[in-house]
DNA sequence: TCTGGGGTCCTAGGACCC
DNA sequence: TCTGGGGTCCTAGGACCC
């Protein structure tokens, strides 16, 4: 048998503040953060600011002493901009191999088969990727090379974080023991799959490390943690569960939501919001080419609102046949929203609810692809419907119990909880 | 005052059927 | 007092990713 085919992880270096460096050399030695949506939250951060230890989320009004005192400048993110490039980096993987999986807007696996031909060495090829870069993008990345996507995030990590790698870490060219050292000095958070939670039960095991987790047992793990752990560990191990998807697969939902800068007061202002929201989502379906089977609408008070109630609550519409028309999901998402407030016994008394918390609204498409098996769209679709159809407003009931459940189990001080009664909420009446 | 906006996959458990 | 078992489909929720 042939030693696996190595796969390399090509990651764009602080993305989007790269991109910004890009065209304007002015910040090329300045801190630098890209802000979110109504500049909310670092979502970007230069090197120098990752120094002074502002984390990935922090909200720009709470780092704005910091960002006074080492000169800090924020800037309002340009997805156009981050779109276009990732593209450009995307052509340049393209000239070293046809086993291209784009996996995020600055991230991608390179298939090594035929990149590696007449190459020097794997590493020697991941370098060139990096000049080649660097010089029709003017973006600096680095590059992990291993047999499995797994370990080729760790060995971008190592590249990343240990200079002299020089931006390129090969894994499969280590021996058993140094790859052994490297692994040990990873914390088992870092592993591509390991979240927080994972990592916190993990720990309590006494594994924390990559090294760790890569020599425990692989049954006990399968059965205390499912199969998505047994396939990390796996491929810790240099086994391949996870293939190279070179073929980009339809989306299975598309989401357009927004947080309100200012509070919204009046269910008409929800109504012209979600309308919104839907001819966003709309726009981006058709250019997809895909028609969307249900639409969801989801509405929330602030996270953030220091008050005792708050408010979620959502619900699905199935549509009778799979569109692209914004006049019918607009509708659909509407009615949705009707209904929410319809089951409420306070708008039914009251005639006109006003919200005086800052809700956010979530309108969510669930996709088919039209090319794919239609019975199978149109199967859902009825079924979504019969859903609906059969339980009303129990279908919000269960869904807020949950929701409940969920809240209260990840606050240790405090439980405030969320309601879906109307009476409960603290309502300017009209 | 101000706290992002997208996505995916897996599993438990209920409804329903034979 | 007795109270099948196996299967499918579906949803909500949980976990993760960038």
């Amino acid at each position: 048998m042939s030693a696996p085919a190595l796969i390399a992880l090509v990651d764009c270096n602080n993305f989007f503040v790269s991109c910004e460096r890009v065209f304007n050399p002015l910040w090329h030695d300045r801190p630098l953060v890209v802000l979110s949506n109504n500049d909310g939250c670092a979502v970007a951060r230069s090197n120098e600011v990752k120094a002074l230890g502002v984390k990935m989320g922090t909200p720009w009004f709470q780092m704005k002493d910091v960002a006074r005192r080492y000169g800090i400048v924020g800037l309002s993110s340009n997805f156009v901009l981050y779109g276009d490039m990732s593209d450009r980096v995307t052509a340049v993987l393209r000239e070293f191999s046809d086993e291209v999986e784009v996996y995020s807007i600055d991230e991608s696996f390179v298939g090594l088969g035929s990149a590696c031909a007449g190459a020097e060495s794997p590493a020697a090829t991941g370098q060139a990727m990096r000049r080649r870069v660097l010089q029709c993008t003017g973006l600096p990345v680095c590059v992990g090379i291993a047999p499995t996507k797994t370990l080729a995030k760790l060995a971008n990590h190592i590249a990343k974080t240990q200079p002299h790698f020089d931006g390129v870490c090969d894994l499969s060219a280590m021996t058993e023991s140094m790859l052994q050292l490297q692994l040990s000095q990873i914390e088992v958070g870092e592993i591509w799959g390991i979240g927080r939670r994972m990592a916190d039960r993990l720990q309590r095991l006494g594994i924390t490390t990559a090294g760790a987790l890569r020599a425990a047992p692989l049954k006990r793990l399968r059965a205390g943690f499912g199969v998505v752990m047994e396939r990390i560990v796996s491929e810790l191990r240099g086994i391949p569960c996870l293939s190279l998807d070179e073929v980009e697969q339809p989306r299975q939902q598309l989401i357009a939501s927004r947080s309100f800068g200012v509070p919204v007061r009046t269910v008409e202002e929800l109504g012209e919001a979600i309308s919104t929201h839907v001819s966003r989502a709309s726009e981006r379906l058709r250019r997809q080419e895909l028609v969307c089977g249900a639409v969801h609408v989801n509405i929330a008070t602030s996270r953030f609102a220091d008050t005792e109630r708050r408010y979620l609550n959502s619900i699905t519409v199935g549509l009778p046949e799979a569109t692209g028309d914004s006049r019918v999901l607009a509708g659909a998402a509407l009615s949705g929203l009707t209904r929410i407030f319809r089951e409420d016994c306070h708008y039914k008394k009251a005639g006109v609810v006003l919200l005086d918390l800052s809700p956010s609204s979530v309108c969510q498409h669930r996709l088919f692809n039209p090319a794919a098996d239609d019975a199978r769209s149109a199967q859902l679709m009825v079924a979504l419907d019969a859903v609906n159809a059969r339980y009303g407003r129990d279908t919000l009931r269960l869904g807020s119990a949950g929701l409940e459940r969920r809240w209260q189990g990840r606050s240790e001080n405090r439980t405030p909880r969320y309601t879906t009664n109307w009476d409960e909420l603290p309502l300017a009446r009209a």
